[in-house]
DNA sequence: CTATAGGGTTCGGTTTCCGAACGTAGCCTC
DNA sequence: GAGGCTACGTTCGGAAACCGAACCCTATAG
C-alpha cells in the first residue's frame, strides 16, 4: 500500500469531515462507490465502465477494503470461482452521502436534466433528503 | 488555472455524482468547505487553520469561485479593505453533503466520540438526515 | 519612506497518477 | 499436457499534481 502522507495528516485531524474526506476525497473513490450502489462488483466491470487505470483501481479498491467499506469475497460463477467486491454495512451507510451529492449535482450541474431517476422500490416516490431535529 | 485532464473527463460524464465529484473530489476541497460553514472567510485563516500550501489554496478557492460555490468580495475591516470568500446559495446547498459526511464520520471514524456537537439554533435538537419519499 | 500585513504567484523538487506491458492462476479444449 | 483464454492484478517510465519556501504587489501605519 502506498503511503499518502498528506492524507494521513488529514486523517489524524479530530474532525468527522476531515477523516471521511481523507478516505473518499479523490476523483475516483466516489464514482467507484456509485458503481457499487449500481450493482457493479467485479474488477473488470469497474475498470471498463469507469476507464480508471488498473493499477489505481486496484489501489483504491484495496483501500476501501482496508477501511471496511467494501468486502472482497470469492464467489461461484456459472463457470468458475471469481472475486467480487461488495459493500459492507459501513459502505451501505454511505448512501446518504451519495444521495446528497446526487441531489446537489442534479440541481446545479445538470443543465440537461437529471441523467437518471431514482424511485423507491415499493412506493414509487422520489426519495429526497431532509434535515430534521430529534 | 492548471489543467486537470482526468477531472475534466469525469466532469463530462452525464452523471450527477461524477460531476460534483470532479469538483469536490480531492483531499482539500471538502475541508475548505467545512471551514466555510464554520465561518472562515479569509485566505490567511484558511491557510493557517488547514495547513494547506498557499499555492494550492489559491487554486482551490479560485476553482470554487469559478464553479459558483464561493463568491469573492471585498469588505471593510475596522482598519482597511480586505477580500473574503463567502458561500453562495449554491455553496450553502452543499450543507446536506457535509452533514451526511459528518454523520458517517461520527459513526465509523470517531472512535473517541464525535469531536463536535451540532445543535439547531432555536430548538436545541440534534439535526439528522432522513431519506424520505415525496 | 520604512515596516507590516493580506493575498497571492513562482519555483524546484517530491509524490501521485497514468496507460501500457507483463505476470499468474484457474479452467477449457484439443 | 500444451496452448489459450479470462479475471485480476503488478510493474514501469513518463506526465501531472502537490509541496514548502521565497518572492511580489498593494495598502495602511508610524
Amino acid at each position: 500500500m502506498l503511503a499518502r502522507m498528506r492524507a494521513a495528516e488529514l486523517a489524524d485531524e479530530r474532525c468527522s469531515i476531515a477523516r471521511p474526506a481523507s478516505l473518499l476525497g479523490d476523483r475516483w473513490t466516489l464514482v467507484i462507490l456509485r458503481q457499487c450502489f449500481n450493482g457493479v462488483k467485479r474488477f473488470e466491470d469497474f475498470q471498463s465502465t469507469l476507464g480508471i487505470s488498473r493499477s489505481l483501481l486496484s489501489e483504491r479498491l484495496g483501500r476501501l477494503v482496508d477501511a471496511g467499506v467494501l468486502r472482497r469475497e470469492p464467489y461461484k460463477d456459472a463457470v468458475r470461482t471469481r472475486d467480487r467486491y461488495r459493500l459492507t454495512e459501513m459502505g451501505l451507510d454511505l448512501y446518504p452521502v451519495l444521495m446528497a451529492l446526487r441531489e446537489w449535482g442534479d440541481r446545479y450541474m445538470a443543465e440537461d436534466g437529471p441523467p437518471i431517476e431514482i424511485r423507491h422500490r415499493g412506493c414509487g416516490g422520489e426519495p429526497s433528503l431532509e434535515l430534521r431535529c430529534s
